[in-house]
This record gives structure tokens, C-alpha cells and sequence, in this order.
DNA sequence: GACAAAAGTTTACGCGGGTAAAGTTTTTGT
DNA sequence: ACAAAAACTTTACCCGCGTAAACTTTTGTC
């Protein structure tokens, strides 16, 4: 709300400044002390400062962008790279992250992978290219040029999130072990043990929620059936559908209840089991449970609601930032590079 | 594919190269020819070209973006400014639009509004600042600050895209008289005339739907009936379903058929009919049908498959481009600023 | 092989602002 | 009121590259 005004006063009989060196002769300032200013307005006297905003106030100068750049080492831009910003995960993602480097006195730039390997190297390159103080990183996972991505993060401060390639000075992410077995030890007291239904892994985290179901099962003495259907890409809800639609014609499920490796995938199950008839939830009468992971902001909306595990978005985007900004101030964390997990919690909705 | 080696060679035991000065040595070419190259590489010699090539190979070294911007009065960036990029539909046109972008030779920037005025603005003033050779805007609509997105137009060759607003160069986006129209007159001949559920407009389409939809309606020689939810901000899903909740319990929908503003508010009225156990479609025994507005990307993976009005995507991304490099280009459009609207196509579902 | 055109080299300056150094003014503290 | 500290002004140079001017070398053609 601050500067939203428009800038009825600023363009009157006065000439338009251009330059740092016009704006201190108009706000009757020297350069330097200026130039100061805008580094940081707290570092200059109260009466100076004054005049100079009332300068601002007169003439809207803001200081060529490029120039500051060219001479500080550092720069204000901070790069946030996420393989799918389609994918409403990485939207919310990284508007609170945005938020946090805005908050922050820092200029974030987002990039997305689209999915592909020559769009994550583009975006890294263009990046690099901005001298940026610090990224956040979310990368592709399997479809990473690792290389590239290290190459990266041994020129600029690199906190990354989500898909944990051992790359950069810090990862933050999902408890997955945690939040697969919640999600495991819930379905078993509540039903038939789950099945597993999966694509094939993009990225880290779809490996060990493979494991973590494969052992939380295990443990409670069930027999792990894990159903891999096919599919690559990103376009998880087809990838779902399809496999779905092929496995319920083949009455080829291990198990009444499914547990999604995400809950894209189980959007497309649920349509699959939509098309085919097949009631979904555990209410009496229903053919089919089906279970997700992550909490994504559609599975409110599907028929039935999702059960799932959410995510603790707030934290990992908080916590990111946080280590990103302590890693910019020169705060290399000590030891081994850390790698910080948050636990999901339980979503029970209808749908298991 | 071309460059996304890793640097294997590249870190040797040469040293690394900072400058252009440095790098025109290295390559043996004099650093204006240097700089010529990185212009138009198709503006050197060939053997020339092939000297900096292989020195390119060798070395990784690319120019500093600052430095070029700084003496170049257009720069290579373009701006993409959205007003939610959370919606896939905003996603998926924002990564059409970046691909044109990379082939065409330039640097694609992404901002989103997140839905709020502020956040536009702030991306309005950090792209003027990085003065872009152009810009293609979806503006918020109703939520932005006019005088601000005019402001910027006047300093940058704009396109706005989606949302009408009267400013920039062109505006580029759906016919929605015509796709609404194409709705209507298939609902009305395939069962009862439709309701129009809409919430309050965000944005002059959501208008432009309402009106389109009592024309085709008065055309028809029905009674249009729109029924408006409360509801604000860009969560249009959980607007759809508390409205949807609420009319159903009331008994207040006035048609059983509906047709939704756009497919989000849908993919809400859906979940709510479902979770008060109303069948969906237009297969007997259903008690509503439901349509939407979009082929918004998850529109196929709702219970049932919804039915709905394509927007022509990728026709509206091509189009903003082309007439922003031609406005880049310095071919400003003849006449009146030229307002392009695509058809849509009916998409035939099992929900309607 | 001569010669004009094309391309490359040298030299030099400018972009807009960071920043150091030395000198001057204003603000502190007592 | 006076000295020390803090802040400001002047001056000057630097960043990394674009680009113009004047000159030299390489191409391509007859």
C-alpha cells in the first residue's frame, strides 16, 4: 500500500531526472551521499534523509537498476528455480517465498523447468547471468543435469528444496519416511492394507515414499504391493488416469485401498474410478479407498475429498529463506551440509 | 541439447576469465569484434566466429548482463506479468509465451500478482526497472490499479492479454460472446435451459460471460437467471463450493442446469453437489448438469469429465507475441489499438 | 595480381553509479 | 563553548561493456 499512489505531482513543470547525479543536484545533496541513501536510508542523517525523500516525492527517480549491479558484488536478486510451476504445489511454493525475499529487502525471479532438462539448464544459466545473491533451488530430480546444477551452486548461494540432489550448502523437505507412515499405519487400522500406486519416480522424494511404504508395511506385517504404471513427464492426473482406467479393466489393483505416490496421480485414479463406476471412500457401499500424499490445493475439491498427508509448505518455504538469508550474511552453516525434514500431518477427508 | 554439457574441459588449468577484455585475449580476436559477436553471432567472419567458439568452449564465459544493459538503450528481457500464476491456466499460457520468448532471442521474466493489487504493482516497478524491451500483461482487472498499468505502458511496449483492460498497444484474448453463446445454445437444445453461477467479477471477462449469457438466453427466448455467490480473491474453487453447498441445501438453484462462469468455479459446484450426494451429468438419473467455461487443465479430471468452452490458448499466446515483436520491432499498429478475440471451441463431456 | 569491399584492430570515450580519499561542515558530549 | 566524532562535499577513479573513428588486414572479383 505504501507507494501505490500513482504520480500525479511528479510530472509537472519540473524536468524529468534521469540520472543519480541530476536527482542529488535537485534534491540539493551530493552524489555520494545519495547514492548512500539508497543503499541504505537508515546510514544517512534524518535531515538529509528528508530532503531527499522530498525530492522523491517531487521526481520519481529510481536508480538505473543495471548500474548498481554492475559495481556491487552482491546484488538484491534472489533466483527461485521449481521444475513445474503449473503444478499449484510450486505456485503456492513460491508465492510465500516471494513474499518472505520481498519482506526481506531482497528482488526474487522465478524460473520454472517446465518439466525439461534444457529448460532447467536455460533458467540456471540466465540466472547465473544476474550475479543473483542467493537461489532456492526445487530441482527436476532424475531429469537434472547435475552437473549443471552443481556448476551453479559453487557460484552462488544455493539452499535447495523439495527433490534432495546432494547439491548446495543446505536441503529442506518432507519427512517422507514420517508422513508415509502415518498415512500407512491409518489405512491398515481403518481397512485393507494399501497397495502402492506409483509412475515412474522423477525425483527423490517418489523413491523413498516407495520405501517408506515398502517398510512401514513391513512393519505392521503386511505383505508391500507396489503397483508402477506407466508414464514420464509431468502431467501426473493423465499419467493416473490412464494407468488407472488399465488397471481397474484388469481388475489388476492388489488391494481395495491405494495409496498415491502423490496426489496428482491420485486426482487421476479417482477419475479413472469415476469413469468406471467404482464408488471411492470408506463409507459403506464404496468398491475403492484411495489415499494421496502432499495436500495439494486441488484434493479439497475432488469427489470424493482426498485423505492425504499434507505437506508443511509454511515451514519448508520459511525455513529455506531463512537458511538462504543467514548463508548470504556469510553464515556458512558449520559441518556436514544440513538437511532439515518436516513432518506431514494426517488429512482425513472421504475418499480412505 | 546444445549447450547442456557439462563444463568437463571448462575448469581446467586455464584461468578463469571475468571480463570481455580477458576473453578477447584468450580467444586471440580484438574485444569490439568480441562484442560484435555476442551481438549477432552472424555479424563476424566465419573463421572469426569459429576462434570464438572454440574459446567459448574452453573457457565458459559469458558477458555481464549488467554491464551490456547498461549501454544498450533496449535490452534483451521481456516481461510476463500475471495475475495469479498459481491458476494452471495462467501456468500454461505463461510457459507458451517463455518458449516464443527463448526462440525469438530474448529473456523471458516471469512475475505474478498473486491476486493482490500491491503485489502487481511491485512487479510493475521491478519490471520498469529492469527496463524490458517489452512486456505482455494479464492485468488483474478489477483489482488493478489503472493509473499504475498505464503508467507502465507508457514506458514499455505493452500487450495485455486475458483481461481487457483499456491500456498498452493491443489486447489479445477470447470471444466470449461467441464461446458463451456456443454453450448456451448447446445446453438449451440437450435439456433445460442453464442458470449462470457466477461470484463477483474479478475481471471485465467474467462481465463479458454474464451479458453474453442473457443475450444467447433472450435469443433463445428463455429467461436468463443468474445466481451471483459471495466470494473474493483468486480461490475461486472453495467459492464454488460453499456457494454450491449453500444453493443446494436451499434449494435455490433456479435451473438444473448450470453453467459456471468459469471451470474453477466448477470444479467447486461439482465437489458440492457430490458431497450432498447429487448425481452429475446428463445421463439418466442425474439430478444437475454442469458446464464451464475454459478447458481449464483439470477440467478433464473431474467427476464426471466436465464440459466446457476451450479458450484457444495457444492462438492467444502466438498472437500477443508476434504483435509485441512487432511493436518491439518498431511497427506500432495502424489506427486504433487493436483488440483480437479468439472463438473457443465446445468441449463435450460426460457433466453436461 | 591489382583493387575495392568487407571485416578486424586500436584507441578512446561514455553509460550510471559504487566507493575511496581528503577536506569541510554539522552534530555530539561534557 | 570547545573538541571530538559524525556526516557531508568534492574530486577522482573504477566497473564491464557498447560503440564510434581512424587505420590495417583479409576477402572476393575481374
Amino acid at each position: 500500500m505504501d507507494g501505490s499512489h500513482g504520480n500525479e505531482g511528479k510530472l509537472g513543470a519540473t524536468r524529468k531526472i534521469r540520472t543519480m547525479e541530476e536527482f542529488a543536484e535537485a534534491s540539493g545533496i551530493s552524489r555520494p551521499t545519495v547514492s548512500k541513501y539508497f543503499h541504505d536510508p537508515a546510514s544517512v542523517r534524518a535531515t538529509t534523509r528528508s530532503k531527499i525523500e522530498a525530492a522523491l516525492e517531487k521526481y520519481d527517480y529510481q536508480p538505473n537498476i543495471f548500474a548498481i549491479n554492475q559495481n556491487r558484488k552482491l546484488t538484491k536478486t534472489i533466483g527461485i528455480l521449481v521444475p513445474f510451476l503449473a503444478d499449484p504445489f510450486f505456485a503456492e511454493i513460491v508465492r510465500n517465498i516471494e513474499q518472505s525475499c520481498i519482506k526481506a529487502g531482497f528482488w526474487p525471479i522465478v524460473f520454472s523447468a517446465h518439466g525439461s532438462q534444457s529448460a532447467e539448464n536455460n533458467a540456471l544459466a540466465t540466472l547465473r547471468s544476474l550475479r543473483p545473491a542467493g537461489a532456492l533451488l526445487a530441482p527436476l530430480g532424475r531429469g537434472s543435469d547435475l552437473d549443471a546444477v552443481r556448476h551453479f551452486a559453487e557460484e552462488v548461494p544455493t539452499v535447495v528444496f523439495d527433490s534432495n540432489v546432494n547439491v548446495g550448502e543446505a536441503f529442506v523437505g518432507s519427512n517422507n519416511f514420517q508422513s508415509v507412515d502415518l498415512m500407512v499405519d491409518y489405512l491398515c487400522r481403518s481397512g485393507e492394507p494399501p497397495c502402492f500406486f506409483e509412475m515412474p519416480p522423477v525425483n527423490p522424494n517418489a523413491n523413498k515414499r516407495r520405501e517408506a511404504y515398502i517398510q512401514s508395511m513391513e512393519r505392521l506385517g503386511h505383505e508391500p504391493k507396489v503397483v508402477q504404471v506407466a508414464g514420464s513427464g509431468w502431467e501426473f492426473e493423465q499419467i493416473g488416469l490412464e494407468g488407472g482406467m488399465h488397471l481397474i479393466s484388469e481388475r489388476a489393483l492388489p488391494s481395495d485401498t491405494v495409496l498415491c505416490s502423490n496426489d496428482r496421480l491420485a486426482v487421476g485414479l479417482i477419475a479413472a474410478a469415476c469413469q468406471k463406476g467404482l464408488r471411492i471412500g470408506h463409507a459403506p457401499g464404496c468398491a475403492l479407498r484411495i489415499a494421496g500424499h502432499d495436500d495439494h490445493p486441488w484434493s479439497r475439491f475432488t469427489c470424493p475429498p482426498l485423505t492425504t498427508v499434507s505437506q508443511d509448505y509454511t515451514s519448508i518455504t520459511e525455513r529455506s529463506v531463512e537458511i538462504l538469508f543467514d548463508l548470504i550474511r556469510g553464515e556458512k552453516p558449520k559441518g556436514d551440509r544440513p538437511e532439515i525434514l518436516f513432518d506431514g500431518k494426517l488429512i482425513l477427508r472421504a475418499s480412505a
